[in-house]
DNA sequence: CCTTACCTTCCTACTGGTAGGTAGACAAAC
DNA sequence: GTTTGTCTACCTACCAGTAGGAAGGTAAGG
């Protein structure tokens, strides 16, 4: 009931919250080694360099977070339901894990000096995010629930772009309520102005 | 007709340069040593610690930005105007500095690990962006070009982490442009939905 | 005018510590 | 009996920071 993750999962775990806390170039192996209990070199033995362990981590995290925003739309039928939870998943991350933060974001700081092999999947995260809210955005308006400016890929970007921010900014203030406030706003601003509901739900 | 910025000068300009593209983690004394020619030892003389470089160079920053948005707001009077070439001075940075990025964003990612005396100017720099862009809002609904859905300090909060995210994200995906969509699109949706302007001005 | 003293700036040379990474031995598991 | 995982021991490169001194400027005192 206790610990079931293998080595290399638990080297990803450490090192992906290193790499939450200060970046690339903010963690070590030493620090991992440390953390863990294992020497510096065992650590080589599933990670060759600093640069494939990152690339692993950050493949396993966009793995997860594809497989995350799929299950969401399976779980909710309404799109602004979706973009809701997708919205109170990093609430909750930032409140509880002390000032989370989505490793890509932090990455993406840095990208002008991440190995290719990191910048590239970093890049892949990017996209997957954004086209989730592309077509959750698009499903919306197609459901009336949606009233959008500008093109659905548009309002993505913007969106998107509002949640690396205010993650920023309730690190910045070191308030983590922050981010919920900001996010909220931003989802209330893409609602239709009232409107009897189409569809049974809510 | 060349060079007139004193040693001390040069090192902040090259740090800052280098925490843009890098973080604080992301440079060496031997990296600004390399970069203008002098021995780390010297930039020691300049200034003893890194943390104290870095807290300098923050606080000069801060100042600048001060400088620059309160010159924002002396040289246009509308407040759409000076949302507007706020928008404008990013985009051009971004544009023409490859992929530059603002000082205190790239630090606020690393806030956890920062020394104090530079956490705290961070966070001092975030506080007067967005009280500068409450003023305008607030400016700008009292003028009725804005029309906002909350209250202007949590608009404020909201633009800024449009501003910071898609620099992010412009950075992610390689496309300087994509600064430019984004924030234009988040300004455009403050203003107030056409009306005969109440001033002469425009 | 010249000396003494001090200050600023930069230098060479070095310290202790940490970075990422390697070599090879050992033991258990398949 | 090879593979897998861990270890000790080590490497080179680099990190921030220090010691001590050379070069030059400045200014006061005689």
């Amino acid at each position: 009931m206790k610990s079931k993750a293998s080595t290399s999962e638990k080297i990803l775990d450490v090192a992906q919250s290193l790499i939450v806390a200060g970046g690339y170039n903010g963690f070590s192996y030493a620090d991992i080694s440390a953390a863990i209990g294992i020497r510096k070199a065992s650590i080589h033995h599933h990670f060759p360099t600093k640069a494939e362990l990152v690339a692993v981590l950050v493949d396993r995290y966009r793995r997860q977070a594809e497989a995350g925003l799929k299950s969401l739309r399976e779980q909710f039928s309404s799109p602004s339901e979706q973009l809701q939870s997708y919205s109170e998943f990093w609430q909750t991350c930032i409140r509880d894990a002390s000032q989370s933060f989505c490793v890509c974001a932090m990455l993406a700081g840095e990208m002008q000096m991440l190995p290719e092999e990191v910048a590239s999947r970093v890049r892949a995260h990017f996209d997957n995010l954004a086209n989730w809210l592309t077509s959750v955005l698009q499903a919306g308006v197609e459901q009336d629930v949606f009233r959008l400016n500008k093109r659905p890929a548009d309002e993505a970007q913007m969106l998107m772009a509002s949640v690396h921010g205010a993650m920023l900014s309730a690190r910045a203030f070191g308030d983590p309520a922050l981010f919920g406030t900001i996010i909220s706003a931003q989802i209330a601003k893409l609602l239709a102005p009232e409107r009897s509901r189409t569809a049974g739900a809510r």
